[in-house]
DNA sequence: ACCTGAACACCGTTCAAGT
DNA sequence: ACCTGAACACCGTTCAAGT
């Protein structure tokens, strides 16, 4: 059987998703396939390059939703977007940072929250700042998220399960931050930030 | 020659500062010490929890800087010295982020900021929230720093190198976030959002 | 273009046995 | 209490050779 660099990925999405990161491996993923593993260094190069594709193709497969017009509706919408995307997949956040950290890949995320912080109105030196803050925080988090969720099914560590509010409160948090900086600070005044909002 | 868990987990500290986490197996670590791999067996049950050790000591040889009164300077304060611990030991922040994450170590710098921020009047269960927004943004701040300087060093990627005023006005945004939910928000007054302050 | 087969240089972990 | 020696079941990657 003959494959291409999209089956290769595809079948590794699958790897991933059942048993997990640490048994997605190069052997693994060749028995998967019926394939000699070495066959699967004429698609990549390396396996971190396997993972970067792969982590484009989570991104890709996660959803777009339409961007609203104000500008930090926009941002949270990308954030959550990129979010869902990671949870999708089982141990898919700590795939997408990697390969995000190694500048192989999931570089999607990034512009979209550089596109839409630049409708804020920010100092030109802060847009970058802001996107990777918001990165650390979504990521960090989903990666929390799904690492205790596979600790708590292998009944390794007793913890609560962080609950979705959880994520929309350090994001309004940060997005506050945002908010303080931006010329256009009607959000401020529109939402506030006691709870109760 | 015999070891004690302290000889092992300082030994560990030198092998991954010289030559990085990759390189931090147990086989090299037995070599370094003299010892078969299986002896470490001895002192740790697990590799994972050899690592979350490795996490403890990096925090615990790291800067502990006396808190000021303000409870926006001792958090500020806090994220400082969380940064420069895990700075000073090469993968210092990955080692340190992958403990937390499965709870078997670095529990130091979350109940640190939880103090810091019990001052701050928060509503009880922003507190936690705050904490880990604070965590995931020093913690992949410092890990993309080290990625990116060892993949510049390695020459495999070209990047610009972040400066410390990145870790700054990150950490601000996140601060500002906060105080606008503090009870005591002088500290929004006192300095000025918009760059020059 | 895509794959096989075999090899190289490794891993974490277990376990009986030694001192 | 701490370690040896040997084994088990794996890794990523390379490379000549095949079709």
């Amino acid at each position: 059987m003959r494959y291409r660099r999209e089956d290769v990925v595809d079948r590794a999405l699958g790897v991933l998703d059942a048993y997990g990161l640490a048994d997605l491996t190069m052997r693994r993923l060749g028995a998967e396939l019926g394939v000699q593993p070495s066959a699967l260094y004429h698609h990549f190069a390396t396996k971190q390059l396997l993972l970067a594709a792969v982590a484009d193709e989570i991104l890709a497969r996660g959803p777009h939703t339409s961007r609203p017009d104000r500008w930090d509706d926009a941002v949270a919408l990308a954030c959550r977007d990129l979010r869902d995307a990671v949870l999708a997949y089982r141990d898919g956040a700590e795939v997408v940072a990697t390969s995000s950290a190694f500048g192989l890949g999931a570089a999607a995320p990034y512009d979209d929250l550089v596109g839409a912080l630049a409708a804020a109105g920010l100092d030109a030196d802060l847009v970058p700042v802001a996107a990777r803050t918001l990165l650390h925080f979504v990521l960090g988090h989903a990666t929390d998220e799904q690492t205790h969720l596979q600790a708590g099914s292998a009944g390794a560590i007793e913890d609560d399960p962080r609950p979705d509010s959880d994520f929309a409160a350090g994001l309004g948090l940060v997005l506050d931050g945002i908010r303080l900086r931006a010329q256009d600070r009607s959000g401020i005044e529109k939402r506030p930030t006691r709870p109760g909002a």
